[in-house]
DNA sequence: AAATCCATTTCGTGC
DNA sequence: GCACGAAGTGGATTT
């Protein structure tokens, strides 16, 4: 049914400067009914419960709430909101000592409570999204790369399988070498440290156990750079690596 | 100097529902010369190009702009945006074919370019935000608690250093148990999979060669539980494992 | 729902 | 600035 509460400023949009709390409660119920965005500034304090627990003291911070229950709080800097909600969350606005807004959710069980002292500004926006990110230079590009041209890694490697299970998990790409040994290789798309190399080993060895001693089984690392540290790993353990960029 | 180009509606807000190209970049670049946050609503379409590449379709989306660099580009989904840009970047906004917003850096080079064909909403938002979050439940936590009180690791057990360095990184806790074995802990707040494992099998081999043979050390795994393959790696390296919450 | 791993991870800390 | 590891990581994919 089509009866908004209040009027539709434009197509899409309502916006209010300074409203009291009820104005402010009552445009954003009624958005959040019509599966609208809201976007409320304001001096509020925060609290969190639930994987772990945070208090905020007062500030100025933006809130947004999306219609398929996430709820973020933004401050003037930094890219991750200082608190959230994860999508899924149950939100409600209420009017206590001023406007209440309340993202929830079970399993896990989590809570987020803002509370505002002064709205500035709450708006609501409708609005569609048919388009999907196209995006490239992932992992994944490089390992199509890699399979259409195998020699880039090693003049006579072929693939023989991508995400191949081993008992320490799924390898990115299994093949063999030149000689015929078993080549495991694990990619990254950008420069690798430490872990990268415990990676690789884990299922360098799992395959070893796998395949008994009836191969060589070689590791590799293809990924732009490594880290020193990352690179006397590699040496300890007989591992190798390539350099390719994503 | 104190000269904005536009009238401030109330204090540390400026709204302005549907403006023409013009209107919206005077407000944003205003705001963006004073340090405060712009927020544009509209349908847009973004492209990215730096430490990997994407491009979006047109939609409508909600773009935040803040004082220190970071560049947010939400759809009406998810937590994360779709688009964005670290903080640091240097913003522009100008008129071409509509608003254009521009959000670049340098090292490494990247490009966030947002057009819109139309903005149904732009606002700014003066604010400041004195308070640091307090945050409970971090693994930083859980270490404070072993170090007041060691037996709820093992009876026994003694710590006798933090953040240890070892050729394959830092250790969590190090200490020893009530035989004088060496004992290496590494903490994680939630349940852990491989990766987990093989770090703390990391730090084991470091310790091993940098004590020689001189004593047994230990590996112990500390967290609310281990996956079934966690367990696995841990039984095969011979690495033990500790229930804790954080 | 759980497990595993990638990510334009981001973020903090130490060097 | 790089390196290393935590994170209320988020998100996708597979089981």
């Amino acid at each position: 049914m089509w009866a908004p509460v209040l009027p539709r400023d434009v197509t899409g949009v309502e916006s209010r400067v300074a409203p009291d709390a009820e104005a402010a409660r009552d445009l954003a119920a009624a958005a959040l009914d019509r599966e609208a965005t809201v976007v409320v500034f304001g001096r509020c304090t925060v609290e969190y419960d639930g994987r772990a627990a945070s208090t905020l003291g007062p500030g100025d911070r933006l809130v947004v709430l999306k219609p398929d229950g996430t709820a973020l709080v933004h401050t003037d800097e930094g890219q991750k909101p200082v608190n959230w909600q994860p999508p899924g969350c149950a939100h409600s606005v209420t009017v206590e000592e001023g406007l209440v807004v309340r993202s929830e959710r079970e399993t896990p069980a989590e809570t987020l409570l803002v509370e505002f002292e002064e709205v500035a500004h709450a708006a609501a926006y409708d609005g569609s999204d048919p388009e999907d990110l196209s995006l490239s230079g992932t992992e994944a590009d490089l390992k199509d790369r890699i399979l259409a041209n195998p020699d880039i890694v090693e003049a006579g490697f072929e693939p023989r399988a991508t995400e191949r299970e081993t008992p320490a998990g799924a390898v990115d790409v299994f093949g063999v070498d030149a000689d015929g040994n078993r080549l495991v290789l694990e990619l990254k798309r950008r420069r690798v440290g430490p872990d990268a190399v415990s990676q690789l080993n884990r299922y360098v060895d799992a395959l070893e156990r796998d395949l008994h001693a009836d191969a060589t089984v070689r590791g590799v690392l293809v990924a732009p750079s490594v880290t020193d540290r990352a690179r006397s790993l590699l040496a300890e353990r007989g591992l190798e690596f390539v350099s390719l960029e994503p």
